[in-house]
DNA sequence: ATATCTGCAAAGACTTTGCATGAGA
DNA sequence: TCTCATGCAAAGTCTTTGCAGATAT
């Protein structure tokens, strides 16, 4: 893992780039997608117990401010990380999300229809109400495969 | 107010419709948009103040999965409640976030546009996740109008 | 009549904060 | 060196649960 970019960033911001901290993107990047503060914790302790849950959360927390990181909400009580998408990173998706047992499934099709409609509403939005738009989300939410079979 | 279709909403699923029940209801309905279940609380608790927090958590749980309600997360650490849209209900419409202050802005534009995409995707993806899809979330997170010029 | 619903208080779960110690630039 | 970062424990906030009494059908 190539840390110099991250290094970049975080010593751009002022930010010094400890060795919590590049464990706990380690992880971010090596297990994609959807993790709670403590499924990371629980992985970054096994090869660093020094580390603890705070500084998980004080780090995702600074993370999503760098936008490097991105918090996801999928209805169980408990914030979810990503890392953003971009070089090392994974690519664009959204989510399906089992209103019956939470599970979620990244999807990554219909993105180029995507981009018509989300160029359009940024651009008419941005201008009807003077906001800024920096990142969308578009989450789908009704019965898994498993979840249909049994409740038919 | 017409009870008489929400009453049949809960006699047919085996629920009663009790007056605490119809106070939320009521209150969801004269204020639309974006609140959270201490909001309902203490706008219900001035008209009922024997209606309790705990009640209001519990309908609201119950007008989830009658479909009646549907809950969001803004980011703040509480989730917020809206009447579903439909006869009574507010009409189909998204939000925008402001990332620094939290603020929720409403928009209803480009839903046309919007319901092409959505078709396209629900088909497709029903069909290759086998994946009922019952409702969406789009956000869009950005600055708002007060955030921007503040931070410029 | 009786199964459901409610309020209160207490517990639970996730997240944040205070403060003394430790570490990066 | 000196400010920023960390760990631990404690506190905070929103939400859920247990249980006895009340209520709708």
């Amino acid at each position: 893992m190539k840390h110099g970019w991250y290094h970049g960033k975080f010593m751009g911001a002022g930010y010094r780039f400890t060795m919590p901290r590049q464990a706990i993107l380690e992880v971010l990047s090596r297990r994609e997608g959807h993790l709670s503060a403590e499924d990371i914790y629980l992985d970054v302790h096994k090869r660093y117990p020094a580390i603890g849950l705070t500084t998980v959360y004080r780090t995702l927390e600074l993370l999503e401010q760098l936008r490097l990181v991105q918090r996801f909400d999928f209805g169980d009580k408990r914030s979810r990380y990503e890392l953003s998408e971009g070089p090392g990173g994974p690519h664009h998706h959204h989510h399906l999300i089992c209103n019956s047992c939470g599970r979620v499934i990244d999807y990554t099709e219909y993105i180029e229809e995507e981009k018509e409609l989300l160029q359009k509403a940024e651009k008419g939005l941005s201008e009807k109400y003077n906001f800024e738009i920096l990142s969308h989300v578009i989450n789908f939410y009704g019965l898994c495969e498993n979840c249909r079979l049994r409740s038919s």
